[in-house]
DNA sequence: CATGCATTTCAGAAATTTCTGAAACGCGCG
DNA sequence: CGCGCGTTTCAGAAATTTCTGAAATGCATG
């Protein structure tokens, strides 16, 4: 039985979970898991959450098509049994690169597939925002798929230089170049 | 009348509407909005894409909810006219401005206030993996608020480098310290 | 202050998504 | 192979979201 604490964490995650692209079930049963030490297995969540079986079992199979949860087994015991990640870089980083399979790369196929159709006349225009469009996406696809590269302990000093980021772009190309590439 | 061109960017949009948390005929208005040169009045919508007038109007008010479009008059006609910005970067930085807004920073809030609860016994736990969430929520938020405050040119400069900035991190702090703050 | 033109609102219809219980399935074990 | 235990599937029910036409509203103009 969750505390009030865990109750209300789980509740808004629920109610968010329609913004994020899943639903409220998944979402609950996403906080639910998140909050335990332990794993929990499939019973446990009707526990606690109180929706039905089967219910729980499609938003388990949900969440481990988004990789969001473990599948584990506990000896003795048949049961399935999932947990979260304990890193929480390690889930911040599928959760974005879900996001950006789903949200971001069947667009970036559409629009690359679209410049190669010959336009009619009229399509110019169009297709030059296109064009540009799909440059944008690249630029930052491009950009997260560098950052998505390194070591978390890599990533959080960028992070944390923030604006300071400014002034590499200021330097010479001399200084840029005092330190050979790594990795 | 879009051409095929056209036509299939419309439907994609519409498709991709629904996992971008705004719904079919919206992602179809906006996309046609944003291939068109001219601004276009609701009717023009009516007449392109076929939805009803009043769903085209409930479209246009949540697109302006979103900041993704802009309300135009044209001389001796008093309809209204809609446009995108022409600045791609602008679009994509009010995009993601409303996302977070909707998506991130309700739960931001949320969790700082279950961070001042006090706890039930057995919330340790919890409470310790919810602080180390909002952590990462916050270095992520505060990275993004410090490049949207860069202008564009500096920023597409910061992207290109990718994961050149690693060097960065490397340098010692005086490197760092020659030039000074700027903006 | 009535008229004409355009937008917005709104209640119900239509479509879509989510949820459930019952049945089917999978699998290790005696 | 048949039993026990757990998971998954699935068709229909329930809930939610989206869409529509009709009526209401807003507003400049004569």
């Amino acid at each position: 039985m969750p505390s009030q604490l865990q109750q209300e964490f789980i509740l808004h995650f629920g109610e968010m979970g329609s913004r994020w692209g899943i639903n409220r079930t998944v979402g609950q049963i996403y906080a639910l898991l998140f909050l335990s030490e332990a794993p929990l297995c499939a019973d446990d969540i009707v526990g606690a959450l109180g929706f039905s079986r089967s219910n729980v079992s499609m938003g388990l199979k949900e969440l481990q098509g988004w990789n969001l949860v473990r599948l584990r087994h506990l000896p003795e015991d048949r049961r399935d049994y999932f947990t979260t990640p304990d890193d929480m870089w390690e889930i911040v980083r599928t959760l974005i690169a879900e996001r950006k399979k789903r949200e971001i790369d069947p667009t970036l196929t559409k629009l690359r597939e679209l410049e190669m159709q010959v336009p009619e006349p009229g399509d110019a225009a169009a297709q030059a925002r296109i064009a540009e469009l799909r440059e944008l996406i690249e630029a930052l696809t491009g950009f997260y798929e560098d950052m998505n590269k390194l070591e978390t302990e890599r990533l959080v000093a960028i992070l944390r230089l923030g604006s300071k980021l400014t002034r590499l772009t200021e330097m010479p190309a001399k200084v840029l170049n005092l330190r050979k590439t790594e990795g």
